[in-house]
DNA sequence: TCGCCTGATAGTTGCC
DNA sequence: GGCAACTATCAGGCGA
């Protein structure tokens, strides 16, 4: 743990570095949010061009599911595999 | 002490109303809990007799993701016939 | 130890086990999701009676803090009268 | 005939432009969680560093807080200047 | 445009 | 002690 009281009077390497990790989020979580806005964008778009938004965000909802359960899938095979001692790199080999 | 202390005067239905309100959702919590305390019972039994709740877990969890995929299926279907002003019993349109 | 490697071979032992465990849990956690709605269902109740529900909500949360902190009490009293040799009943609890 | 996926006369070519629109969402949606995902990672980096990563979710809140209130405050003043016939032009952001 | 509702996100708790 | 599931909170989108 770093109470390491390395800040020595004010702004310690600590210091610096804690400013620098804030500052690297902030900027992330802005450009998340921008990728937001796009999105809502294009949902505006689509719509202006009458399309069925409900519809457009279930399509998306639905091929989003498919991929996770295709992850989902593989998952639980390497999870039977392992539980079988069968696992690819488990170093366990009869 | 469960006499007419504060239902005379303004708000006083409104409270006992509250209070059966109140008392119903603790009651719904509660058996809830109860619920979850079992799921947590029979996954520590499935433990003791050797089988891999990690596994049985992913189980449980794809097979309710199917379910939800039929769901969504559906609904997707509805979707497009209202889109399409084909829905069941819905020919209105504005 | 029980062997769960008895899954060889069609349908063995374990898998049965296996198949009923699985079951008991989605039909736990099927009846946790219905009162988690009957609660979903109170609410909008208590709304459509004019009532605030996030209120409502922070008043069940401080009545389930309060229960905790008795509930607490009582374990230390348990706590205190084993220490004595008082407990009420010893040991024994399914 | 160049667009051979164009099924003109069924709405081919509303059919382009969603598969398009699907297209452009379901990239900016990728790229917003890749922005998630490095969150997380700059989390997960501070704390092998020894920071407390609750208190920096909060000073990033708090920092939010106030950038916000800021933003409120500029607002105000913009709405002032307007009011006033003196709406700069273009103004610097800092 | 306002209020409702659903989905996203952050915090909490329990398990490994 | 870290990690993942669950829960509660909050904001954005939709319909009236």
């Amino acid at each position: 743990m770093a109470e390491t009281t390395d800040t020595r009077g004010t702004g310690g390497v600590a210091a610096d570095q804690l400013r620098s990790l804030i500052e690297r989020i902030e900027r992330l979580e802005e450009e998340k949010k921008e990728r937001a806005d796009d999105i809502r964008d294009v949902y505006l778009e689509a719509k202006s061009n009458g399309f069925d938004t409900a519809v457009m965000r279930q399509v998306v909802k639905l091929r989003k599911q498919d991929s996770a359960e295709r992850q989902e899938q593989e998952a639980i095979l390497d999870l039977y595999l392992h539980a079988l001692g069968m696992a690819p790199d488990a170093g366990e080999r009869a």
